[in-house]
DNA sequence: CAACAATTGAGAGCACTGCTCTTGACAGAC
DNA sequence: GTCTGTCAAGAGCAGTGCTCTCAATTGTTG
């Protein structure tokens, strides 16, 4: 109907494939919906078409089933995250290694704050008898820890990373493993800082699982921007952006 | 029918209410059968009828709705890991504190590996319609956390916390939080050894939820003992525990 | 423009879920 | 030996995912 609402990735022919493109688009977008209100497990194909004023069995015809459109829920929300981060990561200067870890880090937990139920399909408990395609999911749900990895190694090239201070001697077979991510992703750094960079970036979202989870006690921690900053900036010393 | 059978709490009088005691459990055991092999959202009361030899309707009798045997699990859960941590500490003497923590630590993940699902009630994404009552269940799930903070200020006040090298400040409002927790609970460490403490526990389980729901990708980390046997040491650094 | 064919929506239906209510049977208590 | 409380069974309601058939709409093509 609209002219100038297509912004679909390529231009369609027929109107026919258009409307089916716009249909699509409906669907995912009342999906995330009522993904964001009522979480992962309460997603429901008859709900989606009770609001797009259609019978059940329709949307079949667009979507194969529920974990097909599960998926492209993953991949809009894998997404929409990555983008969160990356606009966060591009407002600081390329050098400013600590402030675009910290920016990263303050991203996904607004992110995460703002869509606790979509954060939670992307980095909560497994949907029981769903697996997510590793076609389709695998390059969005990498770009977080890519950006990570491009700022850690890239703050080691520039030698703006103080080499990681007594940490415990990495092991061998664990050696083997970060040696294959560092040539397949041509990185620099060496083991330890590989390896600390893991465990930042587990912690970070650890640290924003529990925020988002509801771990914390409902008033354990009222100062939690202050909380999470504190993290940031110790996890920062473990990666080895000196303070 | 099994005399020496009755581990329950309390001896009960009247063989009605033993019988009762001993359907609950069995309604409890099946539970955690089918949460172990199905997950949480997939746990149904019909089901546990079915294995139970009884038509839906009649475990009604027995539990007022799927939440209560899911507050049920969940106290179950909790405390199978809270007694497994503790098995594991207490194995170790009272001053190894650095030997204390890894061994909690490990503790954790093997459990959380074990029993994934379990884990994945506990500490995963929360059941959308679910809110854990916090009367029954905020004692068994605080004994890990309580535990925590047992090694770690006990190792303080045997002076054997290194103090934080330079960490941030802490900020005010952050320190009144803290302040808060250290008066109810009797603690000494300082604000810089509890704020890293708590992030050293948020990396606990950031670290053991990435393994339990696959948040690495299939193959990038073959030697995951390793690592996180690296990631402990980072953390006991991180925790004051110096190596 | 008319005929065709592909696409689409509607509806019924199956098996499953949580949960409620009524009915009838059984067993412990007096 | 009667009585009362507890229990399981069954029907039923509203919801779920998904499949199949049928009719209608709609775009395309001769």
């Amino acid at each position: 109907m609209n002219d100038p609402a297509s912004d679909a990735e390529t231009t369609l022919r027929t109107p026919r494939e258009r409307a089916r493109a716009q249909t699509i688009a409906d669907i995912v977008r009342l999906g995330r919906e009522h993904l964001a209100t009522q979480g992962a497990a309460a997603l429901s194909l008859r709900a989606v078409a009770r609001d797009l004023g259609v019978v059940s069995s329709a949307v079949y015809r667009y979507v194969a089933n529920r974990d097909e459109l599960l998926t492209l829920l993953l991949v809009d929300a894998y997404n929409e995250l990555g983008d969160a981060v990356d606009t966060a990561v591009n407002a600081l200067p390329e050098l400013d290694f600590d402030g675009r870890f910290k920016a990263l880090g303050r991203a996904v937990r607004t992110w995460a704050l703002r869509e606790p139920a979509r954060y939670g399909l992307l980095f909560g408990s497994p949907v029981p008898g769903y697996q997510a395609p590793a076609v389709q999911t695998t390059r969005p749900g990498t770009r977080v820890i890519y950006r990570l990895i491009g700022i850690l190694d890239g703050a080691y090239q520039a030698g703006a990373l103080t080499a990681a201070a007594r940490t415990a001697v990495v092991p061998s077979a664990l050696s083997a493993d970060l040696e294959a991510i560092r040539s397949e992703l041509g990185l620099a750094m060496p083991d330890e800082l590989q390896a600390n960079g893991a465990l930042v970036w587990t912690s970070l979202f650890g640290a924003v699982s529990f925020e988002v989870f509801g771990q914390y006690g409902p008033d354990t921690f009222r100062a939690r921007d202050e909380l999470f900053d504190h993290h940031l900036a110790v996890l920062a010393g473990v990666a080895g952006l000196g303070a």
